[in-house]
DNA sequence: AATGAATGAGTCTTCATTCAT
DNA sequence: CATGAATGAAGACTCATTCAT
């Protein structure tokens, strides 16, 4: 049940990466939080701090893909699927001490203007409104209805996610579903 | 009508900070785009690199009231004053090359965990909030609602700029009138 | 036919010691051209980088050793023979991209002032001088004479795989047999 | 009579380039012999180790082509005047130690394979070569003759620094006038 | 005999800042 | 006010080697 060496890695980019973006998040930091030496990064991640970057990115973009999909499946309408996310979101938030960034925006958009980063984001913005807008549509939304809605419920947590940090809060994350239909 | 030394420094740094973040930016590279030399920064800076990032985000926040201010004035309801605005930074973003963060964003909230940043920031965007709400009630709405639009306009506005990155393509800022009454 | 873990080392080091020279030219690097994994170096070469310069080079000077007999085999003059080797090497050099040291020089005189590798160099050149003034005594030149032309000989080809190199071209090598007798 | 920053770096970087190559010699020791600190460094050199490299090349080039110069102005005869020269770089081997490159091919043909440092290489050893010519026929040879002597010389001198690393000596250097007209 | 993981000292370079002039 | 030099901690990354399997 140990985690691997790579695990770790990705665990701990993960955290210094949302917390303090891309660029402020030291690799001698990160290695020492994960308790792994200097030497062993490079065997796993071969490209460096990049290929590091982008390993974790997806990583934790398949994470709440995995818990947007929970909370659509235990929902029986778009507004309820959307609340549930926001306050999962909004727990994790709270639970980390609201200096956080969305995953993919510290850890890929908050590096250098590489287009390695900027297509990896893309990926995986895209799959979540495919996903939030194939429930919408499951749910009875209009399929053209159902596309803005999920792209808006995406640029709403983005900037929720944006501004909860300067709020020091995550309250503004738990209003999002209030302004989906305003 | 020369640019003062301290203007210059102000224009290289929002650009470079909003393109590439807080900490990727370096001062040298600022120092450089300015042309200004090393030693100049600290007279008119005396706090370094935080202190014209502060200045800096400061300035921008002011230049986008403006900008707002403007764009609702010349509206008469309130969606064509967000809809002004959208066009108005969508514009900007294409002629930059779309690799920009927000200002306040890139240049706060991509440094270090630091308090006046996150208090700065913070009120910058109560700013931009309050500025709507006045507008969106002078323009006959509710005052309830004129809060949440405001702040939803804002988020979505966050939100866009933040993925817009990902995206290569200002097209989703432009998108937001839509959202906010969908 | 296959080449074994332990030659494929040796021609991979050699292309790249003599490229590159000793410490320019990575394990890793080496390992990876010779498509040997990690471990393996340290079981053929117990003594790791070091030992396998030792090796690469005495190998390389082996072989030098037996083309300059041949040219000496097939020449009724000093002169032809050396002319012999000077084309051979020249032709090699052209075959590489004119980047070479001397695989002696690169192996180990590029290295780190080490005795072991200062004496196997040592050991090779003498061999070279030996075998040279041993062919020109048999083809009637007298023996001062023959050790002053040989050693000469060696001077010049070492001289001219240096200035080759910033020639970019192998060409300054097929002009030592006129130097020889000038 | 201080030396400046720049030159303490020149002279460390000229010592250490010739004793063990370009790639072997490390910065950190450069700048400790030199007595200066990491970041100056990149002060006066911004392109960092290459930029000191070729500088130093330059530097030692210039140095070398001053003692020939005093050298064939002393001298009734080119034979004379390689003599001086063999004489004063054996001197100088022998006063360091016996490990040393030709500054030239130690700092830039030990280096990568860099179009620059090729192209420095050359144009430092063509200077030598028709400073040597330009001796050589106004000492009375004819000018093919002048021109094939001083690149012997060249090839002789430069083949000779590499075998006394070998030699552990700087004999072989000083029979080089022998070799010119064997 | 073979191998991929592990290791930490080492590489070169950039950082934001201070200082003397 | 202005400036170029100085500074050393920190940056990302590579090194040759050892180890457990």
């Amino acid at each position: 049940m140990e985690k691997t060496t790579r695990e770790k890695l990705i665990y701990a980019a993960t955290d210094l990466f949302r917390r303090k973006g891309y660029s402020a998040a030291g690799l001698t930091e990160i290695l020492q939080a994960a308790g792994v030496p200097k030497g062993s990064l490079y065997h796993h991640f071969p490209g460096g701090k990049p290929d590091l970057a982008l390993e974790t990115a997806r990583w934790a973009g398949r994470y709440l893909s995995r818990l947007m999909e929970e909370a659509f499946q235990e929902s029986t309408s778009f507004k309820e699927g959307v609340t549930r996310i926001c306050n999962a979101i909004a727990d994790i938030h709270d639970a980390r001490g609201a200096w956080d960034f969305c995953p993919v925006t510290g850890t890929l958009l908050g590096g250098p203007a590489d287009e390695r980063f900027r297509l990896a984001a893309l990926e995986i913005f895209e799959s979540w409104v495919k996903l939030s807008k194939t429930h919408a549509i499951r749910l009875g939304m209009a399929e053209a209805r159902a596309e803005l809605q999920s792209r808006a419920a995406l640029l709403l947590i983005e900037g929720a996610w944006i501004t909860a940090r300067a709020d020091g809060s995550a309250d503004i994350i738990r209003r999002i579903p209030d302004m989906l239909e305003a």
